[in-house]
DNA sequence: GACACTTGTGAAAATCCTGTAAACGGGGCT
DNA sequence: AGCCCCGTTTACAGGATTTTCACAAGTGTC
C-alpha cells in the first residue's frame, strides 16, 4: 500500500490483517524496482506520493508489472483521469471518501481474477517431511519413489497436519477444515483416518515418526526420527508376518511420543 | 448488456460499437443457461432486471460462468450491498449516473485480465506424449500417420490433460477449462469422455498408457509404457476376435494404473 | 487402585465413485 | 422429412472409500 492518508490507511491495515494479508505500507513512492523485488500480490497506490510524476509512474508500475493487482485510490478524480488509469492498466480506481470494507473487497475481486489467470489450483508446492514428500500436485504422499497410496481424505488430512506442523490441532478444527463441516458431537472419524494414515506412514517410513497424540486435545505432525527401542530391522523377509512385530513397535513408538 | 435505461444503453451501445465489439441486449433477466450459450466476453448488467431476485440471479450468473468479465451498473447503491455484490464474483460495480467512457474503460479493464488469463494458452505447437502427436492447428491428435479421429470436445480435453501432463486435474477443472463454465453437480461427461478417448487412445497406441484415474479427484495424463501383466505375444492374427482379449487387457492395464 | 474418559483397532455397513452401455435430443445436411 | 453425427443424460453394477460400531487399551484423577 502506497498512501499518505494515515487514517485511512490503519484502518485499512486493520482490515487487511484480519483477513490474513500481510501487509507493506509506505507514504512515498517506491521505485517501481523494488516493487518487483517485494513480490506483492496487490498494490493498492494513491498516485499523489508520486508527486506530479504521477503519471509516469503510474504507467511504469503498471506495464512493469501486469500480472499485480493494481488498485488507485485517490481524492477528488475525474473521469477522464480515472480512464486514462484504467487504460494504463489500473484495475480498479477508488475515489476517497472511500468505505474500507469496499476498498478491501474491491481488491479481493481484481486479485481473484488475476489468481484465476495463474495457476489455478491453491498451492502446488511439494511439501518435505522426514523423508516424506507431498505432492500436492498429485494428491499424494511419497517416500522416495514409492507411493502411499493415500485416499484422497487421508490425503487431504496429511496435507493439513502437515502444513500445520508442529502445531497441535483440535479434532474440531480437523475436521471442520478437511471435512468442510462441523464435526457432529461423538463423531470418530477424525482418529480412524489418523490411523489409516499412521499405518500408510509406518509401512513405508518406519524410521519416522510422524503424527503424535495429545490426549484430550488432538494431534499435531512433526516428524521425528523414530526412538526404535529394541529389536530392530532383521530386513523382514518378504513375506514374514508383520502383524506381530508391527503392532508392538507402533505401540512403543505410539507411547514413548504421545507427549503432553 | 442487460439494462432498462435506455439513454444509457443506446450512448453505450453505440461506443462500443465504435470499439469494435459485437453487443447484445436485453432489458430482461436472461436465464444464465442462454447467457453460456451466447459465448459472452463480458457482461454489463443492471440487477434490476431480475427484480426481487437480483441476489439470486447475481449468484447464478457469477458462479455458473466464473469467467465471464462481470460488471455490475446499478443506480443507488449502498457499501454493503457493493460488497456484496463483489464477494459473489462479480469484478466491478458501477454506480449511476456513469459515464459511458468510464463504464467501457472499466469493463475494458477487466477483460484485459480476464483475457491475459486464457490469452496465454492460445497453444499452436504440437505436443508429443508417448507415441501419439497432438496438434492444435488440426484439432486432431495422431500416432504415427493415423488419425485419431476425435471430434471437437474429445480433441480438447485431450489437449487439455496433455498440457497439464503429470497433474491431477479434478472434474471440475476440467469442466470448467474445456466446456467454459460451471459444471453441475452429478454431471458425467467428463468420465464419459475420458472413455471416449481412452477406447481411441487403446485402440490406436495399445502399447501406452495414457490417462490414470485417481479415485474421488479427477484424472492425471501420463503416457507410461502399457503395463502387460502376463500373457501377450501372439501377435493376434489378424481377423481373431478382439473383444475378449482387448476388454480383458483394458481392464487389467486400467487397474494397475488406477494409481492413486 | 477403581472410575470416568479418551483414543486405538478391526470389521461390518452404508455411501460414494467410476466404467460402461445405451437412450436421448438438437443441428446440420441431403 | 429423414438421417447421421455428436454431445448430454440416465441407468446400473462392481468396486473403493468413508462411516459407524463395539471393544480393547491407555490416561488422568481422586
Amino acid at each position: 500500500m502506497l498512501d499518505t492518508d494515515s487514517g485511512f490507511v490503519t484502518v485499512l491495515a486493520k482490515r487487511a490483517e484480519a483477513a490474513g494479508w500481510q501487509l507493506r505500507h509506505s507514504t512515498g513512492a517506491v521505485p517501481p524496482r523494488d516493487l518487483v523485488a517485494m513480490k506483492l500480490n496487490a498494490l493498492l497506490l494513491d498516485p499523489a506520493v508520486a508527486g506530479d510524476e504521477a503519471w509516469e509512474y503510474l504507467d511504469r508500475v503498471a506495464s512493469l508489472l501486469p500480472d499485480l493487482a493494481l488498485v488507485v485510490c485517490t481524492g477528488r478524480s475525474t473521469v477522464a483521469q480515472r480512464v486514462r488509469g484504467l487504460r494504463l492498466g489500473v484495475d480498479d480506481w477508488i475515489t476517497k471518501p472511500a468505505h474500507p470494507e469496499e476498498a478491501i473487497a474491491r481488491i479481493e475481486a481484481v486479485s481473484r481474477r488475476r489468481r484465476r489467470a495463474r495457476g489455478e489450483g491453491g498451492d502446488a508446492a511439494p511439501l518435505a517431511a522426514g523423508d516424506l514428500q507431498i505432492r500436492p500436485d498429485r494428491f499424494q504422499a511419497f517416500v522416495g519413489e514409492v507411493n502411499l497410496d493415500l485416499t484422497r481424505r487421508e490425503f487431504e488430512l496429511l496435507h493439513l497436519l502437515a502444513e500445520e506442523r508442529g502445531q497441535v490441532l483440535e479434532r474440531e478444527t480437523i475436521y471442520q477444515r478437511v471435512w468442510g463441516y462441523a464435526m457432529a458431537h461423538g463423531d470418530r472419524s477424525v482418529d480412524v483416518f489418523i490411523r489409516k494414515l499412521r499405518q500408510k506412514l509406518e509401512k513405508n517410513s518406519p524410521s519416522w515418526s510422524y503424527i503424535h497424540t495429545h490426549f484430550g486435545i488432538g494431534y499435531r505432525f512433526d516428524p521425528e526420527p523414530a526412538g526404535i527401542i529394541e529389536e530392530e530391522l532383521h530386513p523382514a523377509p518378504a513375506g514374514s508376518e508383520p502383524a506381530s512385530s508391527e503392532s508392538i513397535s507402533s505401540q512403543v513408538v505410539h507411547n514413548s511420543f504421545t507427549s503432553r
